[in-house]
Formats: C-alpha cells, sequence, structure tokens
DNA sequence: CCTACATCGTTAGGCTGGCTAACGCAAGAG
DNA sequence: CTCTTGCGTTAGCCAGCCTAACGATGTAGG
C-alpha cells in the first residue's frame, strides 16, 4: 500500500505473484505437456505405420461396432471432413471395409476387418508401451489421478461447451 | 479361453481390455484438454487484445529482466523465427522497447515498458480468471495436484529430451 | 592479421491439425 | 412436391511448429 514504487532499475514493481507464473500456469504445461505427448505417439506409432486418427477409429469400430462415417466422426472427434482420409489409409490397408447402406443411401457402412483387428491389438500394445514411457515419472496411483482428474475436467468442459464433436 | 470365437456377429474378440481405452488414454485426454484450453485462453486473450506469446514474452520480461531476442526464445520457447512478429506486435503497442545492444552489435535488448507492466498486469488477471474457468471442476488441492502431476511429466520429458526450447 | 566457426536477427517457406464452406445426393417431414 | 436435414466428399483457410538460409557480427586459434 505504501509509495514504494518508482524505483527505476527494480522489476518486479509490487508483484507478489508466483515467481515462475510462467511454469505453472496449467494452461501452458497442458500445451506442453501435449506437445510431448503427440510427438511420443506419432513417432512411435510411425513406426508401425499408422497416426492416431487410424487407432481412434479402429478403437472405436471394437468397441461401438460399425458406423457410418458421420457415427465414426461423432465418436472419435475427427471431422467429417478428415475422415475421409483416414478411412482411405486404413481401407487401402485391410483394416476397415466401406460399403454402401442398403438402407440409407446417403451412407457407408464402416466395418473393422479380422486384419483391422489384429492391427488394432498391435497398436494397443505399442499405446501402452508408449503410455508407459509418457507416464514413467508417476505412481500407478498418480497415474490414475492424473487421468481421472484430466477426465472430469474433459467431460466438464465438453458437456457444457460442446465445441468439439468429440465423444 | 476356451474356444467361443468366431462367433462374427460378437464384436469383441476375446479382447479383455478396458471397454473405453480411447477415452481413458492419456494422450487422448491431454490434447483434447488442450484443446479445449488453447480455445478459452486464445477468446479470453483475443478480448484484450492479446495472444498467448505476449503474455510469455511480457512475463519472462518482468521476471528476468531484459535480453536479447535469442534469450528470449530460449526463455519461452518461441522460436526465434516466431519471435519476430511477436515483438514487433509488442513494440507497436509500446508494451516493449528494442534497441541495439551496444556490447554486441548482432543483439537487440529487449526492454518491458511501464505501459508493457501495465499490459502484464491486466493479462495476468485475465488469465487468472480464465485459469478458474479451466480448473472449475477441480477443489484448491487438486488443482495444486493436477499441476504437480504436470510438472513433473514436463520436467522429466523436457530433461531428458531437449526438444523443444521451453524453459 | 587471417581463417574458421558460432551466434544474432530476419525472411521465407513447409507441414500438420483443426476447422469452415460448399457441393450433389438422398431421406424424412409437412 | 417442396423444405429441411443429414450424408460423403472436395477444397481451402489459418495457426503452430519447425527448418533453412542470409548477411552481419562476434570469438578462438594459428
Amino acid at each position: 500500500m505504501t509509495s514504494r514504487a518508482e524505483a527505476a532499475d527494480m522489476p518486479y514493481d509490487g508483484e507478489t505473484k508466483t515467481p515462475d507464473r510462467l511454469r505453472r500456469r496449467a494452461s501452458r504445461l497442458l500445451s506442453g505437456m501435449t506437445a510431448q505427448s503427440d510427438r511420443l505417439m506419432n513417432e512411435g506409432l510411425a513406426q508401425v505405420d499408422a497416426r492416431k486418427w487410424h487407432y481412434a477409429v479402429l478403437a472405436s469400430l471394437q468397441e461401438h461396432g460399425p458406423g457410418s462415417q458421420a457415427t465414426l466422426s461423432r465418436r472419435t472427434g475427427i471431422y467429417r471432413s478428415d475422415m475421409v482420409g483416414v478411412l482411405n489409409e486404413l481401407a487401402e490397408r485391410g483394416f476397415v471395409e466401406r460399403a454402401p447402406d442398403p438402407d440409407d443411401r446417403r451412407r457407408n457402412v464402416i466395418t473393422i476387418t479380422a486384419q483391422g483387428r489384429r492391427h488394432l491389438r498391435r497398436l494397443d500394445k505399442v499405446l501402452d508401451d508408449l503410455h508407459d514411457e509418457l507416464l514413467a515419472p508417476l505412481t500407478p496411483a498418480e497415474r490414475d489421478q492424473f487421468v481421472q482428474l484430466l477426465t472430469r475436467l474433459l467431460d466438464h468442459h465438453t458437456q457444457q461447451a460442446p465445441h468439439l464433436p468429440i465423444s
């Protein structure tokens, strides 16, 4: 409250904030960590000729069964404009099948193939290992808590602001 | 264990994995959450004619004092090729000053101005509010823990893989 | 002094991911 | 039959991240 500012060579002009707010800002930590995570996953998946989206689509297919491209788009959070390309790649490799839906001729029904299921198992293993590396510094309990905190945060934000088609 | 596969209409071919592995993958939670966070911060900062980078630079200047562009680049994680533009924007608005360094004529010395400090205080307030919104579903204790977990993870990965110039 | 190398600010450009817009087609509602 | 909605597809924008190269300047070694 007292007038002790105006000292021109003192950089901290009355700020009592935590010194390294830059490093502590959750938003900054998040984007830093995501950058790291993306790098890790992309590199790892590239070694088995896959991408994150491949996994998302295959996993969604296996867990919720076949669906139209739009459905998959909603389930995975991939825009339907980008879904086209992803499915092309997956179909090229024989991991999914794209067949016209007889009940609704606008739609394609996407089905995972046996090969796709094998590939998915492989990806799951790869991702497990990568996540082990990603979360290496945390104990199992901490990992659970981390995931739980993230889940709660994400749920909160995707529910009241459905900006993303995720989930 | 028994052979009960081959049932073609049953999508789950013996997988005993957690059903919603897609949603639980830390990497996926992270990128989802970061997307949400980035959106929030960008929108909030845009309302005061600012960007994330502006904050990073100003905060770094205030905390560690003036420095060359390359130094700032290393401190904030902004590539020096992009730093040019950021500093142009900040200088235009009178938040920093760019002066040639007499001791090393390759360098510019960047200094935060009084106006810059005022602006930074404003940004800090804005960001505080935004983070309150971001972390709304968490209790104070949980927020701390979240930040702490993220910090540990990030430290771990940036130390042994200095891919990013961050910090 | 000369040479070799590193660092600085700057410009240009590439790649990727997220996102919007528009199209033609098909389905459903009134 | 028309209007609206959803579908798959193409095209393209924009921001972030990142590399490469340039001329100018500094540093170290002979």
